[in-house]
DNA sequence: GATAAATTTACCCGAACGGGTAAGTGACGA
DNA sequence: TCGTCACTTACCCGTTCGGGTAAATTTATC
């Protein structure tokens, strides 16, 4: 497949975000730096694999809430068929599922959509040339999030119940264990979270994104 | 003051939204529609005001979330000194809360940040002649909060507190009232949330919006 | 194989929660 | 003035929760 000449120096972007105005402003944003040029546009998840096919970008700046396909399905689904693909995530959000899911899958740096214009062309200058990068507000988020490691599978099965506002009967149920295990989960889980009890334990799940509303 | 002239049937737009890249896109999507014209962008509530003042947009387009002062309170600091003022919310989330208080607030319409460019340009020219327009889904959600608000001012009270995590116990100290006056309010909040505890209530609370995480 | 961590279950007990019922006050509109 | 509704308090009672303690089993790691 023939692709469009590449100026020496010149780093290819592609756009993947569900929302055309954003894209197109950020393509002029992008395209009045030197050397940065974006060649491709998607508006979801398969749109963006396709395309990535078709131009192989240098780097790719993706949105992580995308119509369909999720951002985080996206970036596997690239770098499952090019393992060096370089991606850029660039969103809204800073939640700490959300930062962790994404570098988890092979996502370089993690910028929020309001980053100053040279921050994210140092950006994504820095990717292109094979660094990772990520601001100190989204590291401390990741550290958070690790720190939340600590947390066993399992405990993390019975926080993601509770904070769908089930009982300990009902999670006991769901996960085919007794109510007295449900309620052992919970004491080293309060104790983790350094919560009080199973209500700020789900209000801290939702912010932390361990689950999702709606 | 002078002031670039106006062609015929013009409508002059102003754009609040913190995202420079948003602005920019959003500004060339709204450009290439005839009688379309952005002439003012601001990243702030501030700016949004002062620009105001400097330009009387005939519609204002404005993000809710915005450094220091929020959309809903810019909003009302327009209209306080331009009642006329024509401002559509333009915003990526669709919150109960957030609509609810965008409307009271005074903005003729509520759009989401993905709503097609058409529908965009159409909502503008109908605001821009004095209607007002919901889009059904936002109309869903406003009544889905009006649905909420047979909640009395103590109920939302009750509430927003238990979902910061508060045991009936403090609840009834920050009101100034007793634990049983507290236990009487759940009761009656379960029944109209519809919910069986107090963590779902929390959770309910915080879906809609009635508290605001971090 | 030994040690550590995760997972599981059990029992006791006090505190918190949630439902039912009843009732007094003040405000506001019919 | 009567009725309705928000707000308030109270008491009873059964259920759920959460903490303390202990221990068996599996899995991972050294």
């Amino acid at each position: 497949m023939k692709r469009p000449l590449k100026k020496l120096n010149e780093i290819r972007i592609m756009l993947v975000d569900d929302h055309p105005a954003f894209r197109k402003g950020m393509a002029a944003l992008i395209n009045s730096e030197p050397e940065l040029r974006v060649i491709a546009e998607a508006g979801d998840g398969g749109k963006a694999l396709e395309l990535y096919r078709q131009h192989r970008p240098d780097v790719v700046l993706m949105d992580l809430r995308l119509p369909g396909m999720g951002g985080v399905e996206a970036i596997m689904a690239i770098r499952k068929d090019f393992p060096d693909a370089r991606v850029i995530v660039l969103t809204t959000f800073d939640m700490d599922e959300d930062i962790f899911r994404a570098i988890q899958s092979g996502a370089k740096s993690y910028l929020l959509k309001d980053t100053p214009e040279d921050e994210l062309a140092a950006a994504i200058r820095a990717v292109h040339t094979g660094k990772e990068i990520l601001p100190g507000k989204v590291a401390e988020r990741l550290a958070a999030r690790r720190r939340r490691a600590d947390l066993s599978l399992r405990e993390t099965e019975v926080l993601s119940l509770l904070a769908k506002g089930r009982s300990n009967k009902e999670i006991s149920s769901s996960l085919f264990i007794t109510e007295d295990t449900v309620k052992a989960h919970l004491k080293t889980l309060f104790a983790k979270l350094n919560v009080k009890d199973r209500t700020e334990a789900a209000i801290n799940a939702i912010r932390q994104g361990i689950v999702h509303l709606e």
